[in-house]
DNA sequence: AATTCCGGAGAACAGTTGTTAACTGGATGA
DNA sequence: TCATCCAGTTAACAACTGTTCTCCGGAATT
């Protein structure tokens, strides 16, 4: 399937990865839209032009940057809710989860969070349609716990949704204790666990 | 108290209103971060350095736009998680007066939703504290609910946040269907109507 | 071995940016 | 009435921006 690339292509994808990783760094301070071109060749120690033989613009870019954030991660969101222990075990790992993600990839995590309701509108929409994947993936996983049985698709993607957005909202929340002490991120551990033990309380309880 | 305000201060009031409305119209399609003084001058009809003569910096007019967007918000706050009328009521008029809001400020909304993760420091911060300030308001409201007996004060601020999230996530959903035919509104009125009374259910069996 | 391809460099373009300094003229308070 | 104040102006600064065109040299193809 996959022949060897050429050194050309490699070196090509190598310095394209080198454009991500630069762009990912200069984010953490600011925004997409007022990433400038410029900047972003100079972090990589590349002419100016140099950037058009692999981005049309910063918001190609920064669609570019979605997919590495977040394609990567469909696994892992199955992973989250799978439905292996029981209700506080899952919980437990699924925050643990979470947690472990942002220390390894807080970069990404903040692009994501940031750039969701941001300036440029296309890499909004891949954010949006990206998360609209993780729903329907939670979706299908949550279809298969004997819990949603007499649940309507539609009701199973709602729940779907409101999982997603809480995992967000939790990434954000440890992202900021990152550079915290200890029991900050304990005390966020706490809080969005029991976040999601009542909305798995809620849920349990649908049917009534 | 109040002492009409001289000639002077009411126009210098008057200009500065000039500024945020300005600068607000310019965010709806960028983030704060890539906001030109310039840029905001030239829109109002001023010169440049005018700029000065009431804000430091882009920084400092994004902080006093957060106060105008949330700060005149808590009377309603309040009112939304108000404990008159039974669960059913109370979450319908949530998401109406939800859909009300973001229909008469969908600049302020935007704003707040994309600078709460944005790339200005003291803005988030701003933002942080203002949300916070709404967590305890509706942690307030909540204890005065008989449901709320028996619940830890920081089970219920826990509770508050995820209010308080939603909310946001909801208002957000609102605003990108602001411009979307009439049933997509509809849709997201079912969504979070149905989320909110998932919370609910949740929140009722909680010392189960 | 000869030819084509193509990622990157270099220079130049007109516009833009934030910030400074010194000023003007109408409102303000003595 | 007169001196003071102060919101807004003008002019100028060096530094920066995105984009175009032309060129180079090594990889890829024939």
């Amino acid at each position: 399937m996959s022949h060897t690339l050429g050194i050309r292509q490699a070196q090509k994808q190598k310095t394209r990865q080198a454009f991500l990783d630069a762009a990912l760094a200069l984010l953490e301070e600011q925004s997409l839209s007022s990433l400038g071109l410029r900047e972003v060749t100079r972090a990589v120690g590349v002419a100016p032009t140099a950037f058009y033989r692999h981005f049309r613009s910063t918001a190609d870019l920064g669609v570019a940057l979605v997919d590495e954030a977040l394609g990567s991660l469909h696994p892992m969101v199955r992973t989250t809710v799978s439905t292996t222990g029981d209700s506080a075990e899952r919980i437990a790992r699924a925050v643990e989860l979470i947690a472990r993600h942002v220390a390894e990839y807080p970069a990404h995590v903040r692009f994501i969070a940031r750039e969701r309701h941001g300036g440029v509108q296309p890499v909004r929409e891949a954010i949006r349609a990206q998360l609209h994947r993780f729903a329907e993936e939670v979706r299908a996983e949550l279809a298969k716990d004997r819990e949603a049985e007499g649940w309507s698709e539609d009701d199973l993607l709602m729940l779907a949704h409101l999982y997603v957005d809480q995992m967000l909202i939790t990434a954000s929340l440890f992202l900021e204790a990152l550079e915290a002490p200890e029991d900050e991120r304990e005390r966020v551990t706490r809080l969005a666990t029991r976040q999601l033990r009542l909305i798995t309380l809620g849920r349990s309880h649908w049917l009534d």
